[in-house]
DNA sequence: GTCTATACTTCGATAGAC
DNA sequence: GTCTATCGAAGTATAGAC
């Protein structure tokens, strides 16, 4: 993970155009396929190259996280602010891309210690700052939140896009239009119409 | 996927043991690990034996799935039997090997074809089959299948120990053990106490 | 910072002896 | 049916010239 070598990059152009490489193809085909050689041929450079900038292919992957996670904590945190934080974080997990990056680092987390500590930060940050926002809302909205705590909402309203996704990818739709409409419905019925033009 | 190379065997006591080892390491360290030579090791065997009864790894990797979704089928069905088939289904699900198995199919599947193909039938039939079941106890239970259909209970009955699980294996537990109250206090309420000593 | 060259390992797969 | 031997490709990683 750290070995002491030659040296490395801080900020960097090429380490931006490597983590783009190795993020494009992780999105079409997976974590397996991201390996120094694809990765340098991808970025148009040498495979040496990403043991330069970084220390493993360990750091690779963990350099993509981060800057993913950090992006999405900005987008997440600006959903909790919407004045219809339901609908807006419905919307952002109902996102493909997100869903794709989501699944393959839960599958690579598992295998990866240090991945798999930094992602279960995240996601229990996520998930605080989507409850406190719920037990906020849903008292607003007359929930019952004895029955139904926040932090139960908070779990489905990422997991259930997660399955839907999971599903969608090897093909699976049964039931899918039938959660979706029970879903908006109960959104609908707390937080009024969505924004714009929400997923179909 | 099928060359037509030497030969190989249609039942043998070798292609089980060499599918146990693949079982065991798939379980244990993901289907990334499943390569002839480890198969091999975990079995015992020379890595070779791996590609005398196996065309491909593709075919081995196939050949595993197969075996476990027609073990899975024969405990699904009796589970659709039982005077209490919401908590059976709920006991399959929650069982963590069976979880593991499933994440790291979908994971799998999501880079080849054939298999993809494959989970996808058996998953449909599998919600085809609890849709019919639910569709049935919900009615007799006098829940309100309009407002929550069955094909949905189906989804949500897979999908939430689904998450529960992925979940898990990542570290993260923030708010599963609310939604493990709120599912079985709704089983309780539709079948009454579960039958032997449920997960707590 | 980027290149060539290269060491070492593991992968899938096959040929042919026994 | 199982063995030895072996191929070529791809993997991670490092050393050193420029």
């Amino acid at each position: 993970m750290a070995s002491p070598r030659r040296i490395a990059a801080p900020d960097a152009r090429t380490r931006t155009v490597l983590l783009d490489a190795a993020e494009r193809l992780m999105l079409e085909e997976g974590w397996a396929a991201v390996t120094g050689r694809r990765v340098a041929e991808e970025a148009g450079l040498r495979s040496q190259l990403v043991h330069y900038y970084f220390h493993s292919m360990d750091d690779l992957l963990l350099a993509v996280f981060r800057r993913r996670a950090e992006q999405g904590f900005k987008g997440h945190a600006k959903a909790l602010q919407s004045p219809q934080p339901l609908w807006a974080l419905w919307r952002i997990f109902n996102d493909p891309p997100f869903s794709v990056f989501t699944m393959e680092l839960f599958a690579l987390a598992n295998h990866r210690a240090k991945l798999r500590a930094e992602l279960t930060l995240y996601a229990e940050r996520f998930r605080a700052a989507q409850t406190d926002t719920f037990a906020k809302v849903l008292k607003d909205y007359g929930v019952d939140t004895s029955r139904l705590p926040p932090v139960a909402v908070a779990f489905l309203m990422t997991g259930v896009p997660g399955m839907l996704f999971m599903e969608q990818a090897v093909g699976i739709s049964a039931g899918h239009a039938e959660i979706v409409t029970l879903v908006e419905h109960y959104l609908r019925e707390l937080e009024g119409d969505p924004p714009k033009g929400e997923r179909g």
